[in-house]
DNA sequence: GCAAGGTC
């Protein structure tokens, strides 16, 4: 060591970069010991070092087996995972540092994860007493001075807090993940490691509703116009205004009407010019969501590529959920950085070329980090494909977001047979904007003549069609992320991993487009409706949130929150194993749906046999699906059981599941047909 | 071994 540390101030940062700007603001001398680096030097007049860890180093444990498990402690990261083997070097560095030290700062990102994380730093190689925090929501370096020269004292609510999520967390998610793998056990007869938890329990619940209601989906009919117009020697299809009948009969009758006139008439003609403003710069689900779009990447793969050229300092910190550049950065530096990369060198120079650099902003923020930028630094030579990409994304919203607005014509004319409105619409882009900075936008072009008021144009076909209504649209691992984060659950640094979880305990699959539920994810979710009902719910969360806001202003505490939910799982845990284990197999089979019948279509076990079929209970929901459309169907095209099996057939919205059950329908009815030709 | 939460 090069200096002789003693009675001095050790500030732990969350990470080796905020470490870095902290340092940098408080005039440090860099040093590196066990491959890390450090800062020390001396700051109104004490000896000041500067260190950042890795996010947490410990993490809750415990030695016990089996359920109810209600005891734990918190140890090193790397006793429980392996992965994590490189934080020892961390702790090594830590306990060199913290040695003879008389005051410790945390200066971990400002929430309640970044309260537990400096305070089991504090605590293990120092003195939670002798501690202090600082409070900054951005690295700047008048911020962090600032910070540093008011620090607050620690805030131990706060902590208790943070320590109760990792609490609540654990026993939830722990106790209820060995009761699953102990019932899936006993019915498989081998040891299997499932899973269960406030965030995953409930992204797989949603998934396989949805899944359900998509595959069981048997479509509704409506009747509607299909009318084409000529327009100087033009097609053009109309968009019809009116809802679709319910009456096949009132279709074909104005059908019939529009072919004998031959015209329409054009009611009005509206011409509206739109301004569409940048989009804002990046946070991380808004970047998975565009690379998923654009290029079919995965909201993990794209995560860990934005950690990648994070690391090698080529965007900001990812991890984030601000949609906000800070009010500090030197834009002017970072563009004129990204000029000297050829493919963006012209753009970024009409930037350069503006007076004032303003970009657009989004609504959202986040407590910590703003948006993505790029930090206009550029070894791009050794950069792999997948990596520019992600990287030309985050260069190009940026650049995106100092530009101009587009600019959008729309033109509509209404036109009009009786009181039956048509549409004939279209767009054209009068001027790019920033569009021409992010090419990715799909704003459809379609050019169409400006009527006049009064003017008629000249039917050239009209044909009755049958429209169906569509089955819910399938999940997507991007749109299962967009979900949760619109209901409020997991966060920037987990959602996608946890996504992956579902698919690596076998619970969820994808063969085709869409997310599929395994035989093993339906029997989970049922499961864990039965017996614990709360962790599927997203309020679960929103419980958990209202209780540790409640722990920060004081009204409870972390011992009571704890003691209550030991005492809940406690009962539930008890009923469960009662159930499954003094009541016995039966008992077990009965739960998960599991008998000897099976089920004609797939071999499953038969729920119940309905009109002697025997089904089981996707195959069961599907039928009655087809059942209860048929009323509606038969009124309307005035078709029998068998048509109708026909019809539904052909129809691409049919579920999967319910085509089977139609094909199976089907075959029975052909059999029965052919052995009374027999006779 | 199981969670969810940090970050390399
Ligand atoms: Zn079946």
């Amino acid at each position: 060591m090069v200096v002789d540390l003693k009675g001095h101030t050790v500030v732990v940062a969350e990470k080796p970069r905020a470490a870095a700007k902290i340092a940098t603001a408080l005039n440090l001398k860099k040093y590196n010991m066990f491959g890390l680096p450090y800062w020390v030097g001396m700051v109104n007049s004490k000896l000041v070092v500067v260190v950042g860890t890795a996010g947490h180093l410990f993490t809750l444990s415990s030695d016990e087996r089996g359920y109810p498990i209600f005891n734990y402690k918190w140890v090193p990261r790397w006793v429980e995972n392996d992965e994590a083997r490189f934080l020892v070097n961390y702790f090594k560095l830590m306990s060199k540092l913290f040695k003879n030290a008389s005051e410790y700062i945390n200066a971990c990102d400002y929430d309640i994860e970044g309260s537990v994380i400096g305070y089991m730093i504090i605590r293990n190689f120092g003195d939670p007493k002798k501690a202090k925090r600082m409070k900054f929501s951005s690295l700047t370096l008048e911020e962090l001075r600032y910070a540093y020269n008011n620090l607050k004292p620690i805030d131990w609510n706060m902590i208790d807090a943070g320590l109760c999520r990792h609490e609540l967390d654990w026993l939830w998610g722990i106790n209820v993940s060995r009761a699953l793998s102990d019932v899936f056990g006993k019915v498989y007869m081998r040891r299997t490691i499932l899973s269960a938890g406030r965030v995953q329990s409930p992204t797989l619940v949603e998934v396989t509703n949805n899944f359900l209601n998509a595959s069981t989906f048997v479509p509704d009919v409506k009747f509607s116009l299909r009318v084409k117009v000529s327009i100087n020697g033009r097609n053009y299809a109309l968009e019809n205004l009116f809802d679709p009948f319910e009456d096949l009969d009132l279709a074909k009758s104005l059908a019939e009407n529009i072919r004998r006139v031959k015209k329409l008439e054009v009611l009005e003609s509206n011409v509206t010019d739109v301004y569409v403003d940048p989009l804002p710069p990046f946070n991380l689900p808004d970047l998975q969501y565009e690379a998923s779009r654009i290029y079919g990447y995965t909201p993990y793969r794209t995560l860990s590529i934005a950690e990648e050229l994070y690391l090698e300092s080529l965007i900001s910190y990812p991890r984030t959920n601000s949609q906000k550049l800070p009010r500090s950065l030197n834009n002017r530096e970072i563009i004129s950085g990204i000029a000297k990369i050829k493919e963006y060198s012209a753009l970024a120079k009409e930037l350069l070329a503006k007076d004032i650099l303003m970009p657009t902003e989004g609504r959202k923020d986040d407590p910590a980090h703003p948006a993505i930028y790029p930090t206009g630094y550029h070894p791009l030579r050794d950069l792999k494909v997948d990596a520019l990409k992600i990287y030309d994304l985050v260069v190009r919203r940026y650049l995106a977001s100092f530009s101009d607005p587009a600019y959008v014509r729309k033109v509509k004319n209404v036109i009009t047979f009786e009181t039956y409105r048509f549409s004939l619409s279209g767009s054209k882009v009068m001027s790019n904007g920033w569009l021409r900075y992010y090419p990715y936008m799909n704003f459809i072009t379609r050019e169409i003549p400006i009527l006049r008021a009064g003017d008629v144009v000249e039917v050239v076909e009209v044909k009755v069609v049958s429209t169906y209504s569509r089955p819910p649209q399938g999940y997507t691992k991007t749109s299962m992320l967009k979900w949760m984060e619109s209901v409020g659950i997991g966060t920037e640094a987990t959602r996608a991993e946890i996504i992956e979880n579902l698919f690596r305990r076998g619970y969820l699959k994808t063969s085709s487009k869409y997310v599929e539920v395994t035989d093993l994810g339906f029997q989970v979710v049922k499961v864990l409706n039965t017996f614990f009902t709360d962790l599927t719910n997203v309020e679960l969360t929103r419980k958990f949130e209202s209780l540790l806001n409640n722990i920060v202003k004081g009204s409870t505490t972390r011992e009571l929150v704890i003691s209550e939910v030991k005492q809940l799982l406690k009962n539930k845990l008890d009923i469960f194993k009662e159930r499954i284990w003094k009541e016995g197999d039966e008992e077990v089979s009965k739960i998960l749906g599991i008998n000897k019948v099976k089920c004609r279509i797939c071999g499953k076990s038969v729920h119940t046999v309905i009109d002697g079929l025997q089904l089981c209970e996707v195959h069961l929901t599907a039928y009655n699906n087809i059942k209860y459309r048929y009323d509606a169907w038969k009124q309307k095209l005035r078709i029998n059981w068998d048509d109708y099996l026909i019809k539904l057939s052909k129809i691409k919205y049919l579920g999967s599941y319910s085509k089977e059950v139609v094909n199976y329908l089907i075959s029975i009815s052909n059999e029965k047909n052919s052995k009374l030709r027999g006779l």
